[in-house]
DNA sequence: AATCTAGAGATTGTTGACAATCAGCAAAAA
DNA sequence: TTTTTGCTGATTGTCAACAATCTCTAGATT
C-alpha cells in the first residue's frame, strides 16, 4: 500500500482562501478581466467571492505586493496602470535579472539542464513558425522561466516572477504584437546556445543584448503616451 | 497666513496601524532586539503593542514580504534566519541591481549628483579614517543609496531597500566585522569617479567587480555551517 | 461671487469572537 | 514493540460589526 506523501501528484495543498482568492484576482487581471485601473473595491469583491472583507483585504494586500495593484487609502483599489516609465523600468529590472540568470545558469550548467533549455527553445520555434504571437510570447516566457530557474536562485526566481507578471499586465493593456518573429527565435537561439557552451561572459553578453521584445514595448506606451 | 500642505514638514502623514506596526517590528528586526528565528507570535505582539491581532497580523505579512520574516501557517512567524545559500543570493542579486544602478545613475549624471556622490564617498572615508566599522557599513549602504536614487527607477530603489534591508539582518546575525577600511575607501571611489565620468560601460564593470564586503560575508557563513 | 463648513455616502481600517489547522502526546489497538 | 487514533493546547484563519478617513456637495458665511 503506497504513502501518500508530499512529493505525491495525489496530495492536496492546504491553501489559504486569501492566498486562493490572491490567486483567481491575478488570474482576472492577467487574463485580461480586470482592466488597468479597474476599481478592486474590497466591499464588491467580498460579496462577489462569498467571502469576508479582512480575506479579500488580504489578498489585495498580496497582489499590491506583486505590483499588480495599487492601494489608495480609503478610497479603494485598483488594477495597476502603466505608463512609458514604468515600461522603462520593468525592461531595464528584467534584464538585469535576465543577465545574472544567464550567468548563473551557465556557471551551473549540466545535460539535463540543457536538454530542457533545448526543449523550450524548440517550443518558441515552433509557435514562430506558425506565426502565432501569442503562443511565441509564452514560450518566450517559458524558456526564460527555465533559465531562471537553473540559475539556482531562490530570491531571483520570485523577483523574476514579479516582473513578469507586470510585464504581461502590459503587453495584454497595449495589445502588443510581435512583428519580427524570427529574429525573436534567432536571439533565443543564441542565448541559449551561449548559456549552453558554458562561457558565463558570452551568455551574460548576449543576455544584457537580449532586448528586443522589452524596446518595442517601451516605444509603444511612449507614442500612446504621446498622442 | 501659511498654508500648511503636503510638502511642509508640519505635516502629520497618516500612517496605518498595522503599517506602524509593521516599521516598528522592522526596526527590532534590524536592530538585532529580535535575532533571526525569533517567533513572531500575533497574540504576543498584540498584547505588546495594545492592537488587534489582525493588525499585526497584516504587519507580519508586509514584513514576511520584505524577506525579513517567515509564516508558518498555523505554527507562527519567525525572523528569518540566513543560510549560506540566502547570503550568496542576496550578494549576487545586490551585485546585479548595485551594477544597474551605476549604468542608469551614470547615464543620468547630474552636476548636483555628482556632488552627492562626493559627499556620501567623503562620510565613508571619515568613517574608515575613525575605524569605525559599523560607521562604514552604514556610510557604504548611505553611498549605494546614493547611487540607486541617482538612476531613478522606483522599482530599482524598491527591490534594493529589500535586499538591503536582508543583507543588513545578515551582518547582525553574523557579528560580520569589516577587516580592511581601506580597501573598501578604495573601491567606492574607484565606484564614484566611474558614474561622475559618465562612461557607463566602466561605471558597470567597476559595479561588477565591487564586492568585497558581500564575497566576505558568504565566506563566513560557509565557514559558520561547516563547524 | 468666492470661500468655508458641515454632513452624507463610499470605502477602508480595526476589533473581538468564532472556526480551522497543526504538532505533540497519551492511550488504545495490532 | 510498533502503529494508529484521539485529544489537547497553541496558534492562525475568517468573520461580522464598529470605527475612521476621504471626497464631494449643498448650504452658510464673508
Amino acid at each position: 500500500m503506497k504513502k501518500v506523501n508530499q512529493q505525491s501528484t495525489l496530495t492536496i495543498t492546504p491553501r489559504s482562501l486569501d492566498m486562493q482568492a490572491a490567486d483567481l484576482l491575478r488570474e482576472q487581471i492577467l487574463s485580461g478581466s480586470f482592466a488597468p485601473g479597474t476599481r478592486l473595491l474590497e466591499v464588491d469583491l467580498s460579496a462577489q467571492f462569498g467571502l469576508s472583507r479582512g480575506t479579500i483585504r488580504s489578498a489585495l494586500q498580496q497582489l499590491t505586493h506583486e505590483g499588480l495593484a495599487v492601494q489608495y487609502p480609503y478610497r479603494g483599489c485598483a488594477v495597476c496602470s502603466l505608463s512609458a516609465q514604468d515600461a522603462w523600468e520593468l525592461y531595464t529590472l528584467r534584464q538585469a535579472l535576465e543577465t545574472l540568470a544567464a550567468r548563473l545558469a551557465c556557471d551551473q550548467i549540466t545535460p539535463e539542464r540543457s536538454q530542457r533549455l533545448q526543449a523550450a527553445l524548440s517550443q518558441l520555434a515552433n509557435a514562430a513558425s506558425q506565426q502565432n504571437w501569442r503562443e511565441v510570447a509564452e514560450a518566450d516566457f517559458a524558456l526564460h522561466q527555465v533559465i531562471v530557474q537553473a540559475a539556482g536562485h531562490r530570491r531571483l526566481q520570485a523577483q523574476y516572477k514579479v516582473v513578469e507578471q507586470q510585464i504581461r499586465l502590459y503587453i495584454i493593456s497595449c495589445n502588443a504584437l510581435y512583428s519580427d518573429l524570427d529574429q525573436i527565435v534567432a536571439e533565443h537561439q543564441h542565448l541559449v546556445n551561449a548559456i549552453i557552451s558554458g562561457d558565463a561572459t558570452l551568455a551574460e553578453q548576449v543576455a544584457k543584448s537580449h532586448n528586443t521584445d522589452g524596446e518595442m514595448l517601451v516605444e509603444q506606451l511612449r507614442q500612446a503616451e504621446v498622442v
